[in-house]
This record gives structure tokens, sequence and C-alpha cells, in this order.
DNA sequence: GATTAGCACTCTCGGCTAGAGAGTGCTAAC
DNA sequence: GTTAGCACTCTCTAGCCGAGAGTGCTAATC
């Protein structure tokens, strides 16, 4: 695409902060008046025609005002949007609220969601922190009644898996909490395969026992990505391209199946790992997506824990405001869970 | 109310069934032409007549069909509906989609609001299961880094908190293991207040430790629903009541609101503890409601932990269906539940 | 050469009307 | 008690019309 005059650019970002407040069509003689533009109606409708011709505006209908077109988003949001970044004091309320909840990291994730949706006056979306590969901590059996066990597995990084087990024979408590020391001093700091190759050390209530932390582990490894919280679908309703039920239909479905919510976190994700990305209309990837657009970051500690986090919206969505707040509270996440999670 | 006659009892049910399946005002002749009523669509019109008086149908103007009052759909889940029930080869369906995964409370959660939304076609809502009070099981005190230590508390039943804290000075592991021990001796079976109590029988550092498990305690208890689980959402769309976005946005913002939800079904649940609980439209106690029916069950071993689960949908509801499915989900969450944790 | 005023043209949107269709209540006959 | 017949009411849809907004083009102006 060739180089926009600077004209040109202005009256690109006028329109586009015009549609995304009305969201209705922004014609030439609206667009001087409302920003008293120095210029004329006639001058501002051949700058418009060359946008358009140049594909970043469309018009609905021949008679209209203009639209953005995704490429027009896109050419804003790269090259126009600059750095912006959230008022200092906004930031600090953030920042209170966070600390102000129980550290928890179920707390953060849900009150990460909540601050994105209420930001960016859209849906949110907020994955639970995970370690890439699990590594054995601590191991704890617990006797309850009969030969029901409950197995307490910690991983590095303070993560607490738990599942019952029922062994072949009535064991006495002594011997469980032996068997658990063992095996905590065996496996200290081993992923989940390193895990498995232990268990023929062990007598055979020790193998049992290893394996099954074996096979904990290697499931906390397969939901790499945690689970996903979401928060403001009611925002989605406002929004008048959602009036029409099908394609809020198409977004709500994307909200409820995780499965594919975390295809498309990890797959839009992993290119940039540093910043904020932003997926407008699908990029052609995904047809469930081509009415909406996704603000994404990571957050965490590579190597510690991470997840992802974002905003889903109608392409016409506040991106300056939604980018800048998504970086914030990744930033934010980041560090509470290196604070929690490095020891 | 007076008695109806067995005709009249038919045609309320007959005009339930096809405005659920139509969603559209049912006027006398599509009636008797569809069931093959033995009657005449005159003799319909003077019994939708007294039934009109008596509250049960209602005009939506002078010249269209009747469809029914909540009062109507109210006579009909009390007196009409009977005993449905799940047929055996759909329970059977369910039954095994349940022990076909992995045995893990949350996955039931999911499992049963994927099944409720899918029998149902309308939203679902499952609580996680909890124990009415909190009692003390097993406590492990495991260190990490410096003076950073992780809390694992085990409470009867299976639940496991987990809380970071930081000492006030270095203390050795094998100190600590040992203060975990103890005070895993003299807490065994108490509740938070109780655990509260004993804390003066420790040292400097027994002390911190057990007012914290108190704490954590009493916060397990303070939710005590669980978390709200919701699928389905997009089931809702479909129903032409909410093509209109002002009554979807209200229930969406009920389902994400998980306080209201906790709220509505406590209060629903309290009086009836065995069976299923019918709330259509609101019952005049909700005005958020007033435009759903929600269908409600508690689940699990009262003692032991409990849970609720229910369909919230259009007044115009396939409450039949729906009430089979709620009961039959509930009670086999029931029985997971009561395998899992009864030990 | 860029800018602007003027103008004819196009397209949508809201309001209005008329006719079709569905359903009702009433009355009188069975 | 039931039913056929009928006049009446109300909604829904299609079609039409005028107002309004916006455009592209041309010719005049800076």
């Amino acid at each position: 695409m060739s180089e926009l005059t600077q004209r040109q650019e202005t009256v690109l970002a006028l329109i586009i902060h015009e549609y995304i407040e009305t969201a209705e069509p922004v014609g030439s003689k609206a667009l001087v008046e409302r920003y008293s533009l120095g210029i004329s109606s006639a001058t501002a409708r051949n700058e418009m025609g060359t946008l358009t011709e140049a594909g970043l505006l469309r018009q609905p209908h021949t008679s209209a005002g203009r639209v953005p077109t995704e490429e027009g988003y896109r050419y804003f949001v790269r090259r126009l949007l600059g750095e912006t970044d959230l008022p200092e004091a906004e930031k600090r309320l953030i920042s209170h609220q966070f600390h102000q909840v129980r550290p928890d990291v179920e707390q953060w994730v849900r009150l990460a969601a909540s601050v994105l949706a209420h930001h960016s006056r859209s849906a949110s979306l907020v994955t639970t922190p995970r370690s890439p590969r699990a590594l054995f901590k601590h191991l704890e059996l617990i006797s309850t009644q009969g030969r029901q066990v409950l197995l307490v597995l910690v991983l590095q990084g303070g993560e607490v898996r738990q599942q019952m087990l029922t062994l072949a024979s009535n064991v006495p408590e002594l011997q469980l909490s032996e068997a658990a020391h063992e095996i905590t001093r065996a496996c200290l700091g081993k992923d989940a395969a390193a895990v498995a190759a232990q268990s023929q050390r062990f007598s055979t209530l020790g193998q049992e026992i290893t394996r099954l932390v074996a096979d904990v582990m290697s499931r906390a490894d397969a939901v790499s990505s945690g689970e996903v919280h979401h928060d403001g679908l009611a925002n989605m309703l406002n929004q008048p391209e959602f009036t029409d039920s099908e394609a809020l239909r198409q977004s709500l479905r994307l909200l409820e199946e995780s499965s594919f919510l975390e295809e498309v976190m990890a797959k839009a994700l992993s290119p940039s790992v540093g910043g904020v990305q932003v997926v407008i209309g699908g990029e052609g990837a995904w047809e469930e997506l081509k009415d909406c657009s996704m603000v994404l970051a990571r957050y965490g500690a590579p190597g510690y824990a991470t997840g992802a986090l974002g905003v889903l919206g109608p392409i016409r969505m506040a991106y300056g405001r939604t980018i800048s707040a998504v970086r914030y509270v990744a930033g934010l996440m980041s560090d509470l869970v290196v604070d929690a999670y490095a020891s």
C-alpha cells in the first residue's frame, strides 16, 4: 500500500474515531463540521474517495457515508494509533483493586476479566496461568477411610493437584506417609516422564503411586492453557452490530466452546511473545470471528507460568483504549504471577 | 381456583404444548385440526374462553390466538405434567458419559452443565459442590524458598485449599513439618471456630499458622455455594422471545453476576430439599427473572457436600423434558459426589 | 494545481394506506 | 351441550411517497 498524505491519515483517523462512537456511516459534511477541519466538505470528499480506492474505507451503499474496512482498521492500529496508554489515575485504581483482593490466582483472573470488560466495554477472556511443564515438588498421601487414599501433589510453582485412589489392600497411615516422603525425595524437580522412570525403584505400593503421580502430571501438561474465564458478555449486547442474533450467537458459542478459544489464543499468540496482538475480523483465518476483533496478550513469566488474556468485541472497537487496558492488565498479572510463583 | 373439567385440562395442555413448539398464539381452529380433537372449533373457543376467564390463558390482542399465562404454566406443571421421565436409552447414554470422563468434580460439573443445556435446549447452571461447614482434616506445610511457605489444607470430604504465607523468620523444613503434624493432630475434625480456639496451645509459629488455617476455613464456609458454571447460553438466542436485546441482556447479566444467581438458588432451594423446584416468571419475587423460568434441584449428600443445578430458559420452556433432565442429572451427580466424598 | 461552490443524482428510512389473513365472540339452529 | 355461520377486530405485509443525507462531477476560484 502506497503512502498516505498527512491529511489523508487525519481523515482516516477521524472517520474511524467518529464511526467507533456513533456506529453510523460518517459523511463528509458531518466530519468537517464536527472536527472543525480547515477544509471544505468537497475536499474531504476527494480524500475520502482516495481512501476508498485504497481499500481503507467503504460505502455501505451508493449514497451513504463511509465506514472503515478491516484494512482501514489495520492501518489505523498499525500506523496511527501510536503508543496509547491508560491515564495514570486509572492505572493506580486498577493496581489498587488487584492488591485489595485476596492474594489468590483465581481471584486475580476474575478481577482481570472484570477490569478488561469494564474498560473495553466488550467481552473479556482470561485464562488461568499454567506452567509449561509440570515439575514435581511434593507429594502427600492422606488416608481417609478403608483403602481410599487422597493423593495431594504439589507442583513447582505452587499449583496443587489432588486425586482419589483406591489401594489394593489396607495400608497403615505411617507406611503411607513414609512412601510419600520417599517418593518426594526421589522425584523432586522432575517432570512427568522422569517421575514415571523412577517408578521401578519402589515397592509395589510405591510403583502404583508413582505411576499415578506421573499420570496426574502429564494431564497437567496436556492442558497447557488453563481454563478460560470470561466477563462482560452483556456489553456485547449493547453494540448495535449484535442486535440481530446471528453474529451474536456465533460469538457466544465461541466463548462457551473453550476448545476453540484455546486454539485461537494459542495460535494468535505464538508469534509475538512480547506485546499485544490485535486480530481484526478473524484475519481470514477464522471464519467464526469474521465479525469480531480480538486484542490479546500473554502474561506471566516464561519458564514459570504463563497465561493469556484479551478482549473480544465488534470490529468497531475502541482499539486505543482496549489495547492500553490489555497491555496494562497483562503487565500487572505478570507481576503478580511472578511474585506468587517465582519463589 | 375452581376445578377444571377433563376437557378443559386437555385443551390447556394441548395449547401449552403447541405454544411451546411454535412460540405463536394458538387459535381454536388450528388446535382442533392439529390434534384431531373430537370437537368443533366453536366448542374449543368456548373452553378457551373459560380458561381465559380463569386466568390460565391470555390473548395478546383482541383477535389473536391464546397464549398460556404464568398461572397457566403453573397449573400445567403442578397438575397435568405427571411424573415424566427421560427415556431409558437417554438415561443410559448420560450415565455412560459421566462414567467416561475423568473422575473429577470439575469435570462432572462441566458435563452436567453440558448435558442439561443440551436436553433442555436452554441455558444451564451448575454449582460445584460444597461442604456445609468446613471441617479440618490434614495440614501440610511445604517450604519453597526463603521464608515463603505453601500451606496446603485438606478438608473433610477431600476438598483441598492452598495459601501462600511468608513467615517472620526462616524456619527449617523439619520444624515446619513437625508443626504441621502437631496441628493436624490437635485440629482433626474441628471446624473453623474450634481450630481458632486451639491456637493458644502452640508456639508463636504454631499460633500464626493455626490462625491462618482458621481463616482459610472460615473463608471456605463463607462461599457456601460453590462457583457457578454455565453452558448453553447460545441456546437462549434461538428462542424468539430473546431476539430483542432487552430481555436477553437481563438474563445474561444474571448469569454473569454470580452473586445474584447464588441468592436465587439458595432461596429457591431452601424449602424443598428433595425434589425439583420450578420457578416460573420469577414468582413475583425476582424482577430480573420476570421473563424467565428456572428449573432447579439440589444434589449431593447433606452433611457431606451439596450443590445446586438447574436450567434457565424462557417461560415458554419444555417443562416436561427439562424437569426430567434436571431430576436425572441431579440424581446422578448425587451418586457421584457421594462416591467421591463419602469416604 | 489544489480547493471549493453548486448541482443533479441515488439511495435509505419513516410514515402512510390498503388488502389479506387469522381469530374471535355472538347468535341461532341442531 | 354442541356447532355452523357471520360480522367484526386486529395484525402483518407490501407498496408507495417524500424527506433527508450523501455522493460524484463540473466549473469557477485562489
